[in-house]
DNA sequence: GGTAAACCCGTACCTGAGTACCGGATGCAA
DNA sequence: TTGCATCCGGTACTCAGGTACGGGTTTACC
């Protein structure tokens, strides 16, 4: 009984990720409950190796665990479509991004131009760069709280 | 007893935060302890106002609230340099993540170019973009996990 | 058949930055 | 002095994506 498949321990290894991650990603729905030996022990099709690589990825690329289960059902159903579309609401997601830290450096650079060694102190001289008219209106989308 | 500072609601509306927020940055020395009225009630002094924004503007600069503690303890003894350095250090930062945030825009815009409507088959074809290569190595600093 | 490694499940914990809820106390004005 | 808004402290919960622990099986090899 060797040829049967990856043991949990194979496939962390294999995909280079943590044991309990993968039951994470059970519990998740982004791994399917894969077949069991006699005693219980969990034998994966050597395929969901691969899976888990399109997971990381699809992660890198800006999705949410949720997002790529969403994507991945998608995926078995054929609509498609579904990958596209998300995929470009991403790529704006990450341009605002993009556009917020771009505006962050410039401020940082700012401040180093100035030479500013004391924030508060800083806050009551004509030149200080810190930001402090964007309080409530972070110019990116999802500015100021959870960045990706 | 009119003018004698702040009652935490007070503060909190001028500074466009919670008020539990105000507690939650005196635990983490963020804000020192303020006089209390014979009651127990907080009395801030008004520049705690001036405070907050330096704390909001600092954070949207992507220190987080520990190294904000730090720099406004560091400028309170007058050890120069400490913010210029942290600023350098949180520009190079900053600049990595864009860079990390370009290489995932081009990749999402080769994936809507490509059409590929299916995670998981489209690894399997020649001009997929999904990058399987780049899982133990994100280009950036902090890549995958915290952004921000 | 013994033993060590691997695996099981359930639950608790982690980071970071808050937010929510609770019962009780205080402040202030009419 | 009554009544309502505000505030107090402490604790627990939120989100995301995991990671760790503990006690009990199972597998695999000698």
């Amino acid at each position: 009984m060797t040829e049967s498949g990856l043991r949990s321990g194979q496939l962390a290894d294999a995909a280079g990720v943590n044991l309990q991650t993968l039951r994470y990603y059970e519990r998740r729905g982004l791994l399917a409950e894969p077949a069991r030996t006699l005693g219980g022990h969990r034998l994966y099709p050597p395929e969901t190796v691969t899976l888990l690589r399109v997971i990381k990825a699809a992660q890198r690329l800006g999705f949410t665990l949720d997002e790529i289960a969403d994507l991945l059902a998608a995926g078995r159903h054929h609509h498609e479509a579904t990958l596209q579309s998300r995929a470009r609401e991403k790529l704006a997601d990450v341009e605002a991004k993009i556009a917020d830290l771009t505006v962050i450096a410039e401020t940082l650079r700012s401040t180093l131009a100035a030479g500013c060694d004391d924030l508060v102190a800083c806050v009551h001289k004509p030149h200080c760069p810190l930001p402090f008219a964007d309080l409530a209106n972070g110019p990116g989308a999802t500015a100021a709280t959870g960045a990706r």
